[in-house]
This record gives structure tokens, C-alpha cells and sequence, in this order.
DNA sequence: GTGAATGACATTTTT
DNA sequence: TGTCATTCAC
């Protein structure tokens, strides 16, 4: 770790109040964050127990936390570390009882959250079309604490108040079900502080010192986390860049920034301007385009690391030649300057863009990596595992019994399910508890009271294993009880697609058992259910993925590039309707999808080319495309435009075909 | 329970 | 134009 600059070492040595850290892009921001608590712990003795830092991504907690152990090795016991909603989770964990929840709570994901929404709008013979805009307006609703009453009292029109009953029937049953959602992982504190001022007490007794990561980010929620735990202490440290605000359109609030001004009249600010990562030119350009939108805070980035190359911004014919044209060149690069595969990333504002990118990769062989997509938790087989596990920790989880019950199969149709269900809610118990009542035997025939209740038997049975003898080996018994390997064979499409299943299941109780131990290693108390509800909180994914360290290049959207770099970045689909989008520009959003295209800009190190296409297809037809607006605002003098105008365009199409060709003569010569 | 047929849809998605 | 999810017939 090289030496800090003076921006960034009074970052670090400022401790007497409230910081705020504006750190440009490049600008060392996680240094600061973490040589800050490696200051705090060595130099004003405060202990690594009482600091809590707090990002947004599991990510950058891991990374945050590798780089603090090798700051300080052997001193990190008791760091906090962590993510607002593991935070959230470990807060709700240690009050449930305060909250009304039993120990093994669930944790419902986006897609549970969705199930739920829509069996309720079902429910009440809504149509189930609006189940992604009541979910958000659900979501919207907790980020900015408001309960469903009052959700309902503000409602504009009759499909907000529809919203906000269902949000209503939504948390009864959250409730019912012994659950709480990812939004609730917050909100439920900060009303849990706001209820029991002792219980905060409590809490910023253990919170000495906070600091936090891409603030811009923070909505309502966990700003008032962030202030509650503080106090008025001051004892606070927040980094974020105004410029790199993304994700307004989630509740994220950049004001944010601003507010801290007004609430800590004391503040201090400091700019972290030196960046680095880029090239001049990169940087005037991306200073230039983000000139365009007000700014509270000024600031410029510049760099040492030399002028580097101009832009290119390359014209094509269409998205045809666009991705091909990306796809060899990243070939040609890596075969005639030995630039390896992972030195490049192919940056898009949506998913669609990738596809025939990935046609295009494949057909030259080029190994790529596409992040984004189906995350590991939203797979089947682990939902699947998940469900059993969730139930087998929390006999309320409807929603998880429902699941597992039939799966593999049990001979329990939808009627049995059906009558269970109301036999249920006029008992007002949970499904798993309703199989166990005598009253059932009046509601259902006998056989399917008897395989209900083998089904509840048999789970009793794994949950005495798991509490009084070895959790995993319990749960390995669990998935060899129901032969879930021999039900992934019956349904996948192919033995290998099955076994690939199979081995993320494999992977899964591996994880379980990593967390397991090391939660243990903290608290010997700690159970299984911890484990589970923190592995939900996990992208497992990340970290299958980052094992295999591969040597490939990266496609990712925009919005999943932010705060990570490379030497040679493509930034794809330049044009007005794509970057800014359709929808933002009739939104009238632009300055965020300018600040998309900034932090697209400043990923590059070394070189950055953005491409677009003259002509796309869009839904089957094809649409003439302008040139974004943004290449208009970048520096001309910093640009080389390559394939503009119709004259050129036959030139292009032999180079292309020179490429190529050149690339088969090396691949026969190999 | 399965497969074909239809129809709606088509931004971004840290947890 | 592809995709997906739902639906219907078997």
C-alpha cells in the first residue's frame, strides 16, 4: 500500500467531528476508509469492537475487511465490517424478542416478496399484472418509512390505494410467517430505536465510531440508521461522490450528501480530486460530460498518469457489426499485443445488449465473463434447499412450506393444500402447525392428513438433529431423505445440467458449514439459523465465481461496473434511446443516465471505446439511431471518431474483413 | 403433469 | 424479433 497523499491523509487524521469524504472517482477511497480504521485503532486506541464500517455490497465489505487484517494482523476481533443489511439483520437478531419475531425468523428475498404479492392480489381478484409496480411502490414505501396506513392516507389514485392495501395484507402476513423482507432488515431497526431509546443506547455504546461507503447511495431509512446510531456524537466518517449516484430510481437519495451539512453544522469536507486510475484524457472527458449537471459540490479530477490515447468512438452499420466489431478487435488485441482477456470489459446500459455480443464472443472463442443474470440464490435447486431449510429453522414460513411440501412429490395436490390452507387461517395458525391439530382430521380425508403428518414427523425428527447433534450432517441426511439428487435427475433437461445442480446444492451446505464455523468462532451459542439468515444475505455467487480466477473478458451493464476498473473499456450502444435511455428521457432523467455514462467513463485505465450502431432492431424492427448526446458533451479535441459518414463505411468493412482475416491466418498457424 | 400455443413484454437491480 | 409466463388440451 503506497503512501497516502495530503487530501487523502487528513481524511484519515480528522477525528474530532463529523467527515464527510467527497472521493472522485479512482480517488483511493477504500485506502481511506480502511487505513482510517487502522488509525483509529492503533493511534487513538480506540478498539476494533466499538468500529462499525458499512458498504452496500457484499463485495466491498469482504474487500474492505481483507484489507483491514493486513493493516492491522491479529487486531480485528470484533470489527464491524459489513453490509447496512447484515448490519440490519444482526441488529433485529439481537432484539427479535424486543420485535415480536421468533429466533429463526426468514428472510424473504425479492422473489419470496413477490410470490406473497402475488398470491394476494390473486387473492383479492386483482389482476396479478401490477405485481412488479406494487412490490415497488412496496418497497419505495419502507425505504421511506412509511407504514401502510399512512401509505394508503398519502395514495394518489386508485391504483396507489390498491397498492397500499396490499402492502397492508402484505406485512400481516410477513408478520404471520415469522418473516421480514430485505427493506425490513433496516426500517425495523430504526423503528426499534425510535420506540426504546435505551435499546440505541445500547447500541452506540457498542458503535464508537461509524463509517460509511458510497453514501450517495443511502436511502431515507438508512440515513436515519446512520444518524440514530451516531448520536450527536459526531464520531462519524462518510465517503461518497455525488457524481456516482446510480440508483435514484431504487430510493437511493444523493441529497443525501447535502443533508449531513445540516445536521452536523460542524462538518467537515474533503475532496479527494487525484485519481489513480485514468489517463489525462480519460479524465477530461469524463470532467467535461459531468460539468453538465449542477453540482453542490465542485470538484475535478486529474491524474499522473500520463496523456494516454485519445477516445475512440467508433460508428457501425448496425448492432450486428457493432458487437462483431468489439469482439474481434478484443481478439486482435489479445493476439497480436498479448493483452490478456480479463484486461478488457465490455460495458452495456441493459442485458439485451449482451446477447449478441456473447454470439459473437463465442464464435471467435473468446472466454468471457457475464456478470449480472440469474444470482445464485434465485436458482431453483438452492431456493428449493433454501425452503427446507427455512422451515425446518421457522415452522411459520408459510411461504417456504408451501414450496417444499410436494416437492419432490408427496402426493399433497392443491386441494389438500387448499383446505389445509383454511383450515389454517381459521385456526389462525401457520400451515406446518395446522397439519399437526386434531381439528384437521374433520377437514381432510384421512390419507392426506397421514402424509401431511409423515412429512411434519419426519421434519420434527431433522430439526432435534440439527439442535442436538451436528447441524450439517442433519441437513446432508435431509437431502438424502428426499433423494433430492435423484428428483434434479428426473426433471433437468440433462444429466450434466443435473449434476451442475447438484453441485451447487453441495456447495450450498459447504457454505452453510463456512459460516457456521465462523459464526461460532465469534459466539459458540450461535445456531444453524444464523448460519441460514446470513447466508441469504450472501451473493454465494460472487465467490464461486471469484474462485475460479479466470482470464476473461468482463461484460457487465453500467450500473454493475461501478467502483471497479480496467485497462481497456467498451462502452457500447452510444446512442440517444439506449444512453440516456428511452425512458429516462421522456422521465426527463437525464443527469442520472449522464452519471451512468461518467462512471462507465471513468472505469478505463488506459483506453476507452465507445461504440454505436447507425442502425438497430428494435422488437423486429429496424430504427435509425442518433448519436447520444453525450458523445456531443466529451471534448472533441480528446475523440478520434472512426466510421462517420457513408464514405467511410466501405473502408470499414475491409478493415473488418482484413481483421478477421488475419485472425484466421494466426489461428492456423496455432 | 406435460407440452404446445398464445400473448404480453421489451431499463438499470448493491440486499 | 426473441423471451417469458400463463393457459389449455391431453
Amino acid at each position: 500500500m503506497s503512501k497516502l497523499n495530503p487530501r487523502q491523509r487528513e481524511a484519515v487524521h480528522y477525528i474530532s467531528g463529523p467527515l464527510l469524504v467527497l472521493a472522485g472517482a479512482g480517488s483511493g477511497k477504500t485506502s481511506v476508509i480502511t487505513r482510517k480504521i487502522a488509525y483509529l485503532v492503533e493511534t487513538c486506541g480506540i478498539e476494533a469492537r466499538h468500529i462499525a464500517a458499512v458498504t452496500f455490497t457484499n463485495k466491498a465489505a469482504r474487500e474492505m475487511k481483507e484489507r483491514v487484517t493486513q493493516l492491522l494482523p491479529g487486531k480485528t476481533k470484533g470489527l464491524t465490517v459489513s453490509t447496512f443489511h447484515n448490519l440490519g439483520m444482526n441488529i433485529i437478531r439481537r432484539e427479535h424478542k424486543q420485535l415480536g419475531l421468533k429466533a429463526g425468523f426468514s428472510i424473504f428475498d425479492d422473489q419470496d416478496s413477490r410470490t406473497l404479492i402475488k398470491d394476494l392480489l390473486l387473492h383479492n381478484d386483482e389482476d396479478s399484472e401490477h405485481v412488479d409496480y406494487v412490490r415497488n411502490m412496496i418497497s419505495n414505501w419502507k425505504n421511506e418509512m412509511m407504514l401502510p396506513a399512512q401509505a394508503e392516507a398519502s395514495a394518489v389514485g386508485p391504483q396507489e390505494i390498491l397498492a397500499a392495501r396490499a402492502y397492508e395484507a402484505y406485512n400481516t402476513h410477513l408478520k404471520a410467517y415469522n418473516a421480514v423482507d430485505f427493506d425490513d432488515l433496516i426500517w425495523t431497526p430504526v423503528r426499534l430505536f425510535e420506540d426504546h431509546p435505551d435499546v440505541l443506547e445500547r447500541w452506540q455504546r457498542r458503535i464508537r465510531y461509524l463509517l460509511v461507503d458510497e453514501y450517495q447511495d443511502t436511502n431515507l431509512s438508512q440515513y436515519k440508521l446512520v444518524r440514530q446510531l451516531v448520536g450527536h456524537r459526531g464520531a462519524l466518517t462518510v465517503v461518497g461522490d455525488d457524481d456516482q449516484s446510480i440508483y435514484a430510481w431504487r430510493g437511493a437519495r444523493p441529497e443525501n450528501l447535502e443533508q449531513l451539512q445540516v445536521d452536523f453544522p460542524s462538518l467537515k469536507v474533503v475532496k479527494l480530486e487525484q485519481n489513480y486510475r485514468s489517463t489525462s484524457r480519460i479524465l477530461k472527458a469524463a470532467n467535461t460530460l459531468i460539468a453538465n449537471n449542477p453540482h453542490v459540490f465542485d470538484k475535478t479530477l486529474w491524474s499522473e498518469m500520463g496523456l494516454g490515447d485519445a477516445l475512440r468512438v467508433v460508428h457501425t452499420r448496425n448492432e450486428d457489426a457493432e458487437c462483431e466489431r468489439v469482439a474481434t478487435e478484443i481478439l486482435d488485441l489479445h493476439l497480436r499485443n498479448n493483452i490478456p482477456f480479463k484486461d478488457f470489459a465490455v460495458l452495456y446500459r441493459g442485458n439485451h445488449q449482451a446477447r449478441l455480443l456473447e454470439v459473437k464472443l463465442q464464435s471467435y472463442q473468446v472466454p468471457y465473463k457475464l456478470s449480472g443474470g440469474t444470482s445464485f440464490f434465485s436458482r431453483a435447486e438452492i431456493k428449493d434447499l433454501m425452503g427446507y431449510l427455512k422451515v425446518l429453522v421457522n415452522r411459520d414460513d408459510d411461504n417456504a412450506f408451501l414450496r417444499i411440501i410436494n416437492l419432490p412429490r408427496r402426493e399433497i395436490g392443491p386441494t389438500t393444500l387448499q383446505k389445509l390452507g383454511e383450515y389454517a387461517s381459521e385456526r389462525d395458525v401457520s400451515l406446518f402447525d395446522a397439519c399437526e391439530e386434531m381439528g384437521l382430521e374433520q377437514h381432510l380425508s384421512k390419507s392426506a392428513v397421514e402424509k401431511l403428518r409423515r412429512f411434519t414427523h419426519w421434519l420434527h425428527q431433522k430439526y432435534r438433529q440439527c439442535y442436538e447433534d451436528d447441524p450439517i450432517q442433519a441437513i446432508k441426511e435431509l437431502i438424502q431423505d428426499i433423494d433430492y439428487e435423484g428428483w434434479l435427475f428426473q426433471n433437468a433437461s440433462s444429466e450434466s445440467v443435473a449434476e451442475k445442480r447438484m453441485q451447487n446444492v453441495y456447495f450450498l451446505v459447504d457454505s452453510l458449514r463456512n459460516t457456521l464455523e465462523r459464526l461460532q468462532e465469534d459466539d459458540p451459542e450461535a445456531g444453524i439459523e444464523e448460519a441460514i439468515a446470513r447466508l441469504i444475505l450472501l451473493d454465494l455467487m460472487d465467490r464461486q465465481e471469484e474462485e475460479d480466477d479466470s482470464n476473461r473478458v468482463q461484460l457487465m451493464t453500467l450500473h454493475a461496473s461501478k467502483g471497479l476498473e480496467f485497462p481497456h473499456v467498451y462502452l457500447m450502444g452510444m446512442e440517444e434511446e439506449l444512453l440516456p435511455h428511452r425512458n429516462s428521457i421522456e422521465n426527463g432523467d437525464i443527469e442520472e443516465e449522464r452519471r451512468l455514462a461518467y462512471v462507465g467513463i471513468t472505469r478505463a485505465k488506459k483506453t476507452l471505446t465507445m461504440t454505436l450502431a447507425r442502425q438497430r432492431k428494435q422488437f423486429g424492427e429496424l430504427i435509425d439511431c442518433t448519436a447520444s448526446r453525450f458523445l456531443d458533451e466529451l471534448p472533441p479535441e480528446d475523440l478520434e471518431t472512426e466510421g462517420h459518414g457513408e464514405k467511410n463505411e466501405r473502408v470499414n468493412q475491409a478493415r473488418g474483413r482484413a481483421t478477421l482475416n488475419s485472425l484466421r491466418n494466426m489461428f492456423d498457424d496455432l
